[in-house]
Order: structure tokens, then C-alpha cells, then sequence
DNA sequence: GTACATTCCTTGGCCGACCAAGTAATGGTC
DNA sequence: GACCATTACTTGGTCGGCCAAGGAATGTAC
């Protein structure tokens, strides 16, 4: 027994499941968001997933230390290690040793990054607003408390073998 | 010292959202569902995505034209081609030539692939239920639905966003 | 039947993301 | 001190995913 769900709202561009699996029904949501923003995005010059990283390094004003960067993303180390190659590298971050420690790197926002700010918290809400365009504050509402639920389930799943994820969500 | 959780996040898990963070909780959904149906398919020696196209495959029980293939997942049509170059050297697929339509190409699983059909969907719908754990029908179906209307909106973006639309007022 | 456009697929390049393995510094224990 | 585990980051590899550009067969118009 599933999806009695009725799922039929709008068939304008797909239809191979229609009603089904939610699972496959967030791959697509997810990748079409993300192209969204890669083309909002484009034109800043970053790459789709770099914007996440810039606005936790613009947001915290001083310097960041790597592996803190590393949990707030949620992201493997060596993903976050070669995305701020690449930043460095276009001229968007600055990373220096950390002298307390030496082990770690401290990495900030370069002023010129700071340009950007601005542009792509725009391009950030008003995407925010056309996905949720249509949907009442009751409804979006839901759909943040059912996503932050499947979250909790996943993350409860992904801390299984780890120790990763201490999620909590207001 | 003890060895239990250090859970002494200094921070929430949460992103860097002023007010609607729908689409970052979007994107952590995504990755952490992601993660978790890889995990789950490795010991079939699928990686994740690959078991998307598997199933369309499967489901069909005939050759299928690649580009139908494209359509049917909604990927790029150099995504694919890649996908079924590594799938076919692993020997879930077999490709050969439309003699109808030399420029086309007719894909179809491979007899051992299909040994992993039933384990595949096994391990989808207890990573669906996983996922919808705790969440009765009318909330199920409600995120079904949500979900869809967000899709929808994206599409029309996808679709319109390419010159014409400029309706969002900057 | 020749020229043009379209469809179908491949290639190469790039980035995000993972894992696995390795180096370097730190910390704790004896 | 010496030893070992932990932390912090890097490197190398692989895949999924995109774009851009190309080649080959087909379809269409003139």
C-alpha cells in the first residue's frame, strides 16, 4: 500500500512517477534549485554551492577557521579543502596559517568578495521567493516543519555508523 | 573523559538563513538522502543516480532509445551518455545501434543486472520509509503535494526563465 | 539534389561531492 | 622524555552533474 497521494496538480515539464516516491520527487526538486541558482548565479562568477560558503564566511565578519567552516557546511573535508582552492584561486577568499595552531588554516572573505554580498543574498531571496511562489504562510510554514522532520530522520539515519550531525531544529 | 556524544555545537545545525530557509534545508535534505541511498546501494555496486536510470530500465521492459532516457530523467544528455559508458563497463547494461535510426542508440539492462532489481527496491522503499518516518498519511501526502507545487515552480522557471520571464522586480 | 536545420550522441572541461589514504601538528598518557 | 591517539588539512581517485562544442545521421525546404 502507498501514494493514495494525489500528486496531480501540474504536469507541465515531467511525468514518469507522477504521485510517486517522494524520494525521487526531491531529487528533482533539489536539482532543479540548484540549476536555478547556478544560473542566478552565473553571472557573479561562482559556481552553485560556492554561494553556501561565501555567506557563512561574510556572516561570521572575522576569520574562520577550516574545519569550523567544515561543520557548520556539513560537508566532506576535502570537498570544502578543494572549493577553497578554487575561491582562492578566483580571488574570493584569503587563507593564512593559523598561528595558535598549526595545524589549521583561518580562511576570510576578501574585500572583494564583499562586492558580491549584496548580489547574491538578492539573487538568493528572490529565488527563495519564486520557489515558493503560490505557497501561503500556513503552507510554507508545513513544508518547512515536514522537511525539517524528514531531516531529523535522516540525520538520526547518517549518525548511525558516525557521530556527525548534532541537529536540532527550533 | 567520557565517550559520550561531544554534541557541544557551538552553533545550530542550521544554515545561513535570515528568515526562509526553505532552500538550504532543501539542499541539506537532498545531500543527506543522497548520502544515505549510497550507502545503502554500495554493497550493490551501484553509485547513487545510477540506480535511477537502472529502474527506468527496468521498468520498461524493452530497449530504450537514450534519448528517451534523457527525457524520462531529466538529466543532461552528456550525464547520461557517461552514466551508461561506466554502467556498461560494469555489465548492467548493454548498448547497441538502432538499425532504424543509425544516429540513435538503444539501451537495455543486462540479464545479471537484474539480480539487483528487487534488492534495489528493496533498499528504496525502506530508505523511503526511513525517511517518512514518523509522518502519518495526511502529513505524507501534504508533503507530496508541497513538494509538487515547489517542483512546478521551479519548472515554469526552467522552462521561461531563459529570456522571457524578468518578472521579478530587483 | 543541394543546402540548411534538427536530432542524437560523444568528447572535453569544469565543479561539487564522496571515500580512502597520507602528512603534519597537537594532546594525552606513561 | 617517548609513544600513541586525535585533530586538521591535503592529495588522488571516482562519480554525478553541468556547459560548450563537435560529428554524424536524419528531416525539411528550395
Amino acid at each position: 500500500m502507498t501514494s493514495e497521494v494525489p500528486a496531480h496538480s501540474d504536469r507541465a515539464c515531467h511525468g514518469p512517477e507522477g504521485g510517486g516516491p517522494v524520494t525521487s520527487t526531491l531529487a528533482r526538486v533539489f536539482r532543479l534549485h540548484r540549476m536555478a541558482a547556478g544560473k542566478a548565479l552565473r553571472q557573479t562568477r561562482l559556481y552553485p554551492g560556492q554561494e553556501m560558503l561565501m555567506m557563512h564566511l561574510w556572516r561570521a565578519r572575522d576569520a574562520v577557521r577550516q574545519s569550523e567552516l567544515i561543520k557548520l557546511l556539513e560537508l566532506d573535508q576535502s570537498t570544502v579543502t578543494k572549493m577553497l582552492q578554487r575561491l582562492e584561486q578566483a580571488g574570493h577568499v584569503r587563507r593564512r596559517p593559523d598561528p595558535a595552531d598549526r595545524r589549521a588554516v583561518l580562511v576570510e572573505a576578501t574585500d572583494a568578495s564583499c562586492a558580491l554580498k549584496a548580489e547574491i543574498e538578492d539573487a538568493w531571496s528572490s529565488l527563495e521567493e519564486r520557489t515558493l511562489a503560490g505557497l501561503d504562510a500556513a503552507e510554507r510554514a508545513a513544508l518547512s516543519r515536514l522537511l525539517a522532520r524528514v531531516e531529523a530522520n535522516l540525520c538520526h539515519e547518517a549518525a548511525y555508523g558516525e557521530g556527525g550531525c548534532a541537529l536540532h531544529t527550533g
